[in-house]
RNA sequence: CGGAGUGUGGCGCAGUCUGGUAGCGCACCUGCUUUGGGAGCAGGGGGUCGAAGGUUCGAGUCCUUUCACUCCGACCA
């Protein structure tokens, strides 16, 4: 390809919403650009050609794992996620319309309930499972607040992949060759990449793994170990229960049981300060309001350590909600409560609660008294199982839960999300298969995603320096660039044909600079587009010598003209 | 949804307070010069000033309404 005749609108313009290297660079080195704002972009040439190549990458490991690819409608009917029960679950990221008839409709997000109608009506038999169906497709969400750049858009392109499966033991098998199937995409693709336990969100389904590009502009917190292999997902992830302070001997808090006058005491660091004590003995009350279908709001409050932190997926998973939201003080008075003295003895009708697991079957806490200006000391959790739950944030300095090591925590970049979702969709959508003993029963699935525009963004978060992109070689849109220094000397001129000819004969993908531009915009541009290896034809030809320039690091060596396709063709 | 802003040529902005011929930089077009780090000179094209309504002899500027976008937060594939 020639890069005058190709559309590279490169800028030396930061644009103006850009904070992140990704988005800056992407849009700065001509492959993409925002459409009026709003989390929607179009792919120029050279972004179009990086996009076709990861997507390349993901359909051969996917083909070779034995996944086919199919390609489902983008307009969904609204009936369709009635049945599943999404229709309201998913919320308004889901965009709806009607068509001329007034017919309701989405624009896919995900496409379970798609792929589910289709296999029910094709697949009948055990002998036709196990079958994994993807396809690499536009994807929208209307997310309430898109930035970044491709990061987090409200169209991308993803890679949704769902299996189906006659039993669970077969589920867990395809979950696991996926796991080492993504590994291996990513892998080519050049990236670092931690594969972390997490939360199903509103996929739903028991488990799910998601795969995180790290980088520091991430958008995910993850708990990491630093002794062993585990990782997770803030929003799941799990530590060794924390342990009461070390006490010299009989210095240990005891309390007999008894409401204490405490007025204006109504935080916990001035209640720890109050009774001298480690707030690891006292109960922090979150309160949130819980939002359920067709409008229905409930008050719900969390008990977790005062030393603690709430963490609100695990909150809203643990009171089944669709969403937490914050409440206002008035709202708790409203509903009967006291703010600042909240505890879960004599709660008001209406208001329902969990307490952190980690509190079960302790005792010598102390509490609201749910009554102004009175704390209770000496409460002893009571052992009712439904009102438990994990609710709290991992904190950095927590023990891991596998080994004696050390959790931290670190950012990552979400690229991939595979799911184990067991009967979640084929159950209330009636997907069923006939069994070895001809009985109907309800498919065994997993869904996998990838989100292939995302992971442009995500390498050059972690491929990037100073002046622009540095593109892995499976992902550079061309492997070699050719600039010619001049091109109003034909030496130069005929030297660098000559090597693109050859080069493109050789089957390798070259970009010649043959831009009537000086060498300062052509170098920067090289530099900003990031192509792995650029050849400048320039000064020393008049020496029979060309200079080889390898992105990453910027290394220039110099090289004979008549050894040059060599030394490139070696350096690919 | 809460808070804060911004809408003027393709991009970035000034002009708005104090109403009076729409301007600057970049980009673009033509010509000449220049050619190893985002060139110089000369000439040129392009704007319903987000939209609607109002005040006024006259509105980018003042008033009302409205829409969109951005940032922080909340929330989230």
């Amino acid at each position: 390809m020639r890069f005058s005749k190709m559309l590279i609108p490169t800028t030396k313009e930061v644009p103006n919403d850009a904070t992140l290297p990704s988005h800056i660079y992407l849009v700065r080195g001509g492959f993409i650009q925002n459409v009026g704002g709003s989390g929607l972009y179009n792919f120029l040439p050279a972004g179009k050609r990086v996009l076709d190549k990861v997507r390349a990458i993901a359909k051969e490991e996917l083909d070779a794992a034995g996944c086919q690819e199919v390609d489902l409608a983008f307009v969904t009917p609204a009936a369709l996620w009635e049945e599943s029960g999404r229709y309201e679950k998913y919320g308004k990221e889901l965009l709806r319309f009607k068509d001329r008839k007034a017919n309701d409709f989405v624009l896919g997000p995900t496409h379970e309930e798609m792929m589910v109608n289709l296999v029910r009506h094709t697949v009948k038999s055990y002998k036709q499972l196990p079958l994994n169906l993807y396809q690499i497709k536009t994807k929208f969400r209307d997310e309430i607040r898109p930035r970044f750049g491709l990061m987090r858009g409200r169209e991308f392109l993803m890679k949704d992949g769902y299996s189906f499966h006659k039993d669970a033991e077969d589920m867990q098998r395809e979950f696991d060759l996926m796991e080492q199937t993504y590994s291996r995409i990513f892998e080519r693709l050049g990236l670092d990449f931690r594969i972390v336990e997490a939360d199903s969100g509103a996929i739903g389904g028991s488990r799910s793994k998601e795969f995180m590009v790290l980088a520091d502009s991430g958008e995910d917190t993850i708990v990491v170990c630093d002794s062993c292999s585990y990782g997770a997902n803030i929003e799941a992830a799990r530590r060794a229960p924390k342990l009461a302070p070390v006490y010299a001997k009989d210095e240990a808090p005891e309390m007999t049981r008894t409401d204490f006058h405490t007025p204006g005491v109504t935080t916990i660091d001035a209640l720890a300060e109050f009774f001298h004590i480690d707030p690891h003995h006292l109960i922090k009350a979150v309160a949130k309001k819980a939002l359920y279908d067709e409008g229905v709001e409930k008050i719900v409050l969390f008990f977790i350590r005062g030393n603690d932190a709430l963490e609100e997926t695990k909150a809203c998973n643990a009171v089944e909600a669709n969403e937490l939201i914050d409440v206002s003080e008035e709202e708790l008075r409203a509903a009967g409560l006291t703010p600042g003295y909240m505890g879960f003895n004599a709660l008001p009708e209406g208001v329902i609660f969990r307490m952190d697991q980690e509190l079960r079957s302790e005792g010598n806490l102390i509490m609201g008294a749910n009554r102004d200006a009175y704390h209770t000391i000496g409460v002893q959790m009571p052992d009712v199982s439904e009102h438990y739950a994990d609710l709290i944030a991992v904190q950095p300095g927590d023990v891991c839960p596998h080994c004696a090591g050390t959790l931290s925590h670190t950012k990552g970049i979400e690229v991939g999300h595979i799911f184990q979702l067991g009967t979640r969709y084929s159950e209330p959508l009636g997907a069923t298969f006939l069994d070895e003993n001809g009985k109907a029963k309800p498919y065994e699935m997993g869904t996998y995603g990838i989100g292939i525009s995302r992971l442009l963004a995500a390498i050059i978060e972690q491929h990037h320096d100073e002046r622009g992109c540095i593109w892995t070689p499976a992902s550079a849109p061309f492997a070699v660039e050719i600039i010619i220094s001049n091109v109003k000397k034909e030496a130069e001129k005929e030297a660098g044909e000559a090597l693109y000819a050859q080069l493109q004969e050789a089957g390798v993908e070259v970009l010649l600079d043959d831009r009537p531009e000086r060498f300062g915009p052509k170098m920067s541009d090289f530099e900003l587009i990031g192509i792995p290896l650029a050849v400048v034809i320039g000064k020393k030809l008049a020496d029979g010598q060309a200079e080889i320039i390898v992105r990453d690091g910027l290394e220039r060596t110099d090289v004979a003209i008549d050894t040059l396709l060599d030394e490139v063709t070696k350096r690919l």
